[in-house]
RNA sequence: CUCCCCAUAGUUCAAUGGAUAGAACAAAUCACUCCUAAGGAUUAGAUCCCUUUUCGAAUAAGGGUGGGGAGGCCA
């Protein structure tokens, strides 16, 4: 509907001032249903290089634009906006439209190429090292980059969803000596216990299952334990397999699923880190300091330089995040969108300067950074800071547990990612209003409720004449429907899936506020068909936006 | 000290540079013979401060104040 007006708009913008670009013009969802479905301010942009009065410009627009079988009128108002009004053709379409392809209601094809083929796209996220159960942190990590995964494909793009970790390195060896100490009784209050170790719960469940020679099952192999305290080799191979198995049963119970798995210790493996140092030595950004190799990130933006290679001779984490995205650019990925903890918004600079180094024709802002912030976990009033089992953090699995997967991805998904978020353990888990998920949930199951009371066939509904369908509940919601393909878009481009859980919950209140002053299920077949086809429409809407966000549709709750 | 993020109603959060800044909770009021009251209707209440750009700023720019994060040859 809003390519319709673009494309009645543009000629005329055109020949008013031919200069003017199609993307320029503006066409706006007022926020007032007095203004109308749709608003431009063209005159208002015009007016100044046109040097004319807005309002006669606006005249002089309207007078040219041709008609439209779906506006029901134009108007100037205020300084000089155009106001669209559609009419009921236009509603009829909308609500046809959504009946007629379901599940693909609200998707568009803007990530396509010019072939109209599905461009590639990584997203990358919770990338969790398994040295611990994964903590809300990277829930919110899981919530985000799984909901933008979806939008992506939603909007047309080839979606990779990418889990890497670092198997190997300086936390790794903490986590088997940890694992070693609690093999001996040793704990955390004891001085030999190592200083950095690991101090949670879960480490003695590692160590127990270590000395009585349990098998894990990790990513298609099976580690056993050797069972000798002295085999660091085997600690270590089964502490990581512990962990990155009880990281997996947390994504599952998350509903999360990833396509690939990059392990840190492959990079060397395939001389992919080799090659990185060579190529970056050769193009004259490094030198030696103090037995290390330097790179000169300052090149490029940094605020101070950064080590590849430490004095010992291993390597840092920064080489390897250099190599890994390297990797991701060679595997075909134009885009790559990583999801992380602010926390770590340091090694944007210096991931993107190693990549600028390698002069490969890597574009400058590769990769694409979506950073989420702190999260404070509130329950009876009060902050909830640690896990019994975790120790120093709360996990992901108390929280689902404690509230459900649902309630616990919609909260973490429908906050701004840049904003820190207060999560209320006690409002996720009520089961009434005041929970957001619930409310949308409850709409979408109250439609199954009167659908299956009417017991029709479903089918009949797609087709049916709307034009009774004039209340103002009526008008409000399928003027919330038809903006559903807009909130797709927006979020996919601004890379924010909490616009589409601000907008379920909309759409939710205006279905709940015409059920209550509505009957669906009256004698006349006319209306009821009608309605009913509209409350099909607002179901479909609901479950497609949730789907987006992870949440499930529940039929009957 | 430097860098990044944030600041909106009593509280938790919205708002593509647009028109009268939206919800929800909490507060006050109303209606259950009615497809699930797990819901609805009504009232009251907010853009941290200063300056600039603009026809027009919560939003952009500059400067403050306050909160969080990062400044390792850790990740």
């Amino acid at each position: 509907m809003k390519a319709h007006l673009l494309q009645l708009l543009l000629p005329v913008a055109q020949s008013i001032y031919p200069e003017i670009l199609a993307n320029s013009i503006q066409l706006d969802r007022p926020k007032s249903i007095e203004h109308g479905d749709f608003s431009t301010n063209l005159a208002m942009m015009l007016a100044k290089p046109l040097k004319k009065n807005p309002r006669e410009l606006a005249a002089l627009i309207i007078e040219k634009l041709p008609a439209s079988t779906f506006v029901e009128k134009v108007e100037i108002a205020g300084a000089g906006f155009i106001n669209f009004y559609l009419n009921e053709k236009a509603r009829t379409f909308i609500i046809h439209e959504i009946l007629k392809n379901p599940d693909a209601y609200g998707q568009n094809t803007s990530g396509l190429d010019e072939k109209g083929k599905p461009q590639k796209v990584q997203i990358e996220f919770v990338s969790a090292n398994p040295t611990g159960p994964l903590h809300v942190g990277h829930g919110r990590g899981a919530a985000i980059g799984d909901s933008l995964a979806r939008l992506l494909k939603f909007n047309g793009w080839d979606v990779t969803r990418e889990f890497y970790y670092n198997d190997a390195g300086a936390q790794i060896d903490n986590l088997t000596k940890s694992v070693h100490a609690r093999c001996q009784n040793i704990d955390p209050s004891d001085p030999v216990f190592p200083e950095d170790g690991y101090r949670g719960e879960y480490i003695v469940e590692i160590a127990n299952a270590f000395l009585n020679k349990s098998s894990i099952k990790c990513e298609g192999k099976t580690v056993i334990a050797s069972g000798n305290i002295n085999d660091l080799e085997s600690i270590r191979q089964f502490s990581v397999a512990s962990l990155r198995h009880e990281q997996d049963q947390d994504l599952n119970l998350f509903q999360i699923k990833f396509d690939v798995f990059t392990l840190e210790s492959s990079l060397y493996q395939n001389g992919q880190i080799e090659k990185v140092l060579v190529s970056l030595v050769k193009n004259g950004f490094t030198y030696e300091e103090d037995h290390a190799l330097w790179l000169k990130t300052t090149d490029f933006g940094d605020d101070k330089n950064r080590v590849m290679k430490k004095s010992d001779g291993g390597y840092t984490y920064f080489i390897s995040d250099v190599a890994y995205h390297l990797n991701k650019w060679e595997r075909g990925f134009k885009r790559v969108i990583n999801e992380q903890g602010s926390d770590h918004h340091s090694t944007i600079m210096r991931v993107r300067a190693g990549l600028q180094a390698l002069k490969v024709g890597i574009p400058k802002t590769y990769p694409e950074y979506v950073l989420h912030q702190m999260i404070t976990v509130m329950k009876g009033g009060e902050e909830v800071k640690l896990s019994k089992r975790a120790g120093s953090y709360v996990t992901l699995k108390d929280l689902i547990d404690e509230v459900g997967c649902d309630a616990t991805r919609y909260f973490l998904v429908a906050r701004k990612p840049d904003s820190q978020l207060i999560f209320d353990i006690d409002l996720a888990k009520t089961q009434n209003s005041d929970n957001p998920v619930y409310y949308i949930q409850y709409a979408h199951a109250r439609i199954a409720g009167v659908l299956n009371q009417w017991a029709g066939d479903i089918n009949k509904l797609s087709n049916v004449n709307l034009d009774c369908l004039k209340s103002s509940q009526e008008l409000i919601l399928i003027k919330r429907l038809s903006e559903f393909p807009e909130i797709v878009l927006h979020a996919c481009i601004e890379l924010a899936p909490h616009t589409v859980a601000n907008y379920l919950k909309d759409c939710a209140a205006d279905f709940h506020s015409y059920y209550n002053d509505t009957k669906f299920l009256v004698e006349n077949e006319v209306e009821k068909l009608a309605r009913l086809s509209l409350i099909k429409a607002t179901q479909i809407i609901l479950k497609n936006g949730l789907y987006l966000l992870g949440v499930n549709a529940p039929e009957k709750m």
